[in-house]
DNA sequence: TCTGGGGTCCTAGGACCC
DNA sequence: TCTGGGGTCCTAGGACCC
């Protein structure tokens, strides 16, 4: 059977996510800020004809973007969490199989539904559901193979005549759309590749198409090869239904403003820890390896600069947040330099093990471990609860360098006392 | 003063083994 | 003049993605 791939990418979605729930910004630029209101990472619609570049810092745009009228946002993430969730929702009730590839876009398995309706059609049909529900608008490719979807999904964003609904089955369409679109556009393609690829005279997608597959893998990897094949309709990335067990898990932050002292970092990596404590519990693994790293800020020339890393390994995997701060506490020590202005700072897990697949050692005890759990699995159900935080003294009641987001929307979704009301 | 955070995969090269 | 051959594992770094 002929695969079938659609690949639905919600519109400006953090920037659509903070409108749906303030109809009065419905036709203004709006912008959503990174961490620390550090960079624009979103933009709408209007903000982007305004000439807003995606990435630039918010400091050095501010006056002007206050002079264009435009409204700014903090980034609020349990928001977008959960307006996600609900689009995929609606996606899994509409399609046969999804794949959740990241916080705005879904792959879905078309196959054999060709038999029954027609594609576009299908595709209409799936893009009103999520209006109407969600408030949340979607562009939506379908192709024969993920990255020939993804360029559909371009054309239905860039071409308005399409209806933002793009049926890129057949290959004569295929070449006609390639021709016009530019090889950085192609997934996969970053910028490093753009200009080796622009030195041999491969300019659009379709140059890229019809290039000599063989011979790029040789000169660069095997995951251009695919790109080549996947572009000529043959399918070489499957639909993941199943999301597979992280690898590592990071957790770091900048802080809002810059930090000097240990006992101020050691907070942040205390916190750092209780997060991906948490995050590694979620995944049901166990961590063998620790990483703890620090950095002074890297644009200003002025401030001398310090950056390191240090990880050690855990006599056993675990996943006790009070196991991993002792630790991360002892690499604190060693990397901590007095005299440097610390900007950043954040943890990494590494080298995960399965419970039940665990090789315990010598000294290793068995009932102190199965004790952990438990206390570490009813922390995360009261945290979680919403009645209450528990954490670790280390972390600090009052954190001076603590993120800054200064313009927050409210937890519309996610919390009763900031529910919209409706008057 | 102020520039995000969290991931994956691939490759080359060194260490080591028989 | 000339110093084997083949394999695995690990790590660091590069490139990409959203």
């Amino acid at each position: 059977m002929k695969p079938v791939f659609a690949l639905v990418d919600c519109n400006n979605f953090y920037a659509s996510c903070e409108r749906v729930f303030r109809p009065d910004l419905r036709d203004r630029p709006v912008v959503v800020l990174s961490n620390n209101d550090g960079c624009i990472i979103a933009r709408s619609k209007e903000a982007k004809a305004l000439g807003i570049k995606m990435g630039a810092p918010f400091f050095q745009v501010r006056e002007q973007l206050a002079e264009q009228g435009v409204v700014c946002f903090s980034s609020n993430y349990a928001l977008y969490a959960d307006m996600s969730s609900r689009v995929m929702g609606i996606l899994e009730q509409e399609a046969p199989r999804v794949e959740i590839y990241s916080i705005d876009e879904a792959f879905l398995d078309l196959s054999g539904i060709e038999g029954c309706c027609d594609l576009t059609e299908f595709g209409r049909q799936v893009k009103a559901k999520v209006d109407q529900c969600t408030g949340i608008t979607v562009g939506i490719g379908i192709a024969p193979t993920k990255t020939l979807a993804k360029l559909a999904n371009h054309a239905a964003k860039r071409y308005p005549a399409t209806g933002s609904v793009v049926n890129l089955m057949d290959s004569a369409r295929q070449r006609r759309l390639m021709a016009l679109v530019d090889v950085a556009e192609v997934w996969g393609v970053g910028r490093r590749l753009v200009k080796k690829l622009n030195q041999r005279g491969i300019f659009t997608a379709l140059d890229l198409a019809d290039a000599n597959p063989k011979m790029l893998r040789s000169e660069y990897s095997v995951v251009l090869e695919r790109t080549i094949q996947e572009l000529n309709g043959w399918s070489c990335l499957a639909l993941e239904q199943v999301p597979p067990t992280k690898q590592q898990i990071v957790a770091s932050r900048s802080f809002g403003e810059r930090i000097t002292d240990q006992a101020s970092l050691r907070q942040a990596i205390t916190m750092h820890i209780s997060r991906a404590g948490e995050k590694l519990r979620a995944e049901q693994q166990l961590a063998k390896v620790l990483q703890v790293f620090i950095r002074t800020g890297a644009f200003n020339e002025h401030d001398p600069y310090y950056a390191n890393a240090l990880s050690c390994e855990l006599p056993t995997p675990t996943d006790d947040t009070r196991v991993l701060q002792k630790a991360a506490d002892e690499l604190l020590s060693k990397l901590y330099r007095a005299g440097y202005r610390y900007a950043k700072a954040g943890v990494m897990l590494t080298d995960f093990y399965q419970y039940n697949t665990l090789q315990a050692d010598l000294f290793y005890d068995a009932s102190s471990h199965a004790k952990a759990q438990t206390l570490m699995g009813v922390m995360d159900q009261i945290n979680q609860s919403g009645r209450g935080q528990l954490y670790l003294a280390a972390q600090g009641h009052e954190q001076h360098w603590a993120m800054k987001r200064e313009r927050l929307s409210p937890a519309y979704t996610t919390d009763w006392q900031s529910l919209p009301l409706v008057r």
